[in-house]
DNA sequence: TACTGATAGTCAGCATACTGATCAATATCC
DNA sequence: GGATATTGATCAGTATGCTGACTATCAGTA
């Protein structure tokens, strides 16, 4: 008998996906960030379990230092699509962590020559395992065939917005 | 003849490719940041464009008020995969730009009530073209299959990681 | 009814990310 | 050579997002 009054008084919660024109929750936006929001979450994950702290972005930028020793911060953040002033405080804190070094550049006093520590290059021989794994972890939904299709269709949108954002990436000029 | 010297100075950029086991701006990972980069930069620029000032967090939950008068801050959060601090800060800002109301429930003394305003339907209405604008833009280097398979992998992506970051979809139990 | 556990919301703290500005140094142009 | 523009780095300010903790409240139970 409450029952009844109960049920009726409970918000019809799901009215959302009937009568929207378009689902908030089903666009091409929404679909990026929540896929996105896993993937940090499982790099994070996998990279604790294996012991390091290190997130997303100082892995990357600790990953490109080291193929490009003496890099300075603008080429850097151009080589993974960072905006620069967010890769200031990325490299703060890998220097913090004794993973990378900064250095006054001799060619142009502005600049700041970025080197990677043995420190760093042994954190990042060593974390590659987790890394990977994290990878393999955001696509376990898929097959193999659709991961790499998925893959394909990223690149090829991400290529044709390349410069729709801030930080576009910059392809080295070598 | 100055010019010789001055190539074979240039540091070789490319390096990241080649040498690399894995390309750190190849991973999964990494296109899920970027494209999501991109979508982020695409739908404020044209929200701008039509004359708003509203983020993609506080549009998902704006029209998620909207299609649920009267629900909690928990479980809008859940209907839009957010995490529940987050929400506090974002229903803050609705608040304050006069678009929705906070109001304490009378069923439960912890729990607030959400409710949209007549300006914040109003908001809701005018921004939709420039909202549907933005996930075309976000999509235009992909045919209309290549977007749809798009949007299919990720969500099949993110239904099975769902549960891996804190902050999971919840479906609503009407 | 008192105890225990779970839940709604907030907060402090940290790390992305962005806009727009500033400063120092370099490049370019007349 | 000197004015002008550009560039590398940083900073202030704002908004996501997260972790972990805390308070107030509610729910279930002994």
């Amino acid at each position: 008998m409450l029952t009844i009054s109960i049920l009726v008084n409970i918000p019809r919660l799901s009215a959302a996906k009937e009568n929207s024109v378009s689902d908030p929750n089903d666009m091409p936006g929404h679909l990026a960030r929540r896929f996105q929001q896993i993937a940090v979450a499982v790099f994070l994950a996998e990279v604790e379990d294996a012991g390091f702290d290190l997130t997303p972005v100082q892995y990357a930028a600790l990953a490109t230092i080291k193929a490009n020793p003496g890099l300075d911060q603008v080429t850097l953040a151009g080589l993974i699509a960072y905006d620069r002033t967010t890769i200031t405080g990325v490299i703060d804190r890998l220097v913090q962590k004794g993973l990378a070094e900064r250095r006054a550049s001799s060619r142009d006093r502005r600049a700041r020559e970025l080197e990677i520590t043995d420190e760093g290059r042994r954190t990042l021989r060593r974390i590659t395992p987790a890394v990977e794994s994290a990878q393999r972890i955001m696509l376990r939904g898929l097959s193999a065939k659709e991961g790499e299709e998925l893959m394909r269709l990223l690149r090829k949108a991400i290529a044709a917005g390349n410069d729709l954002s801030r930080a576009p990436l910059r392809e080295s000029q070598a």
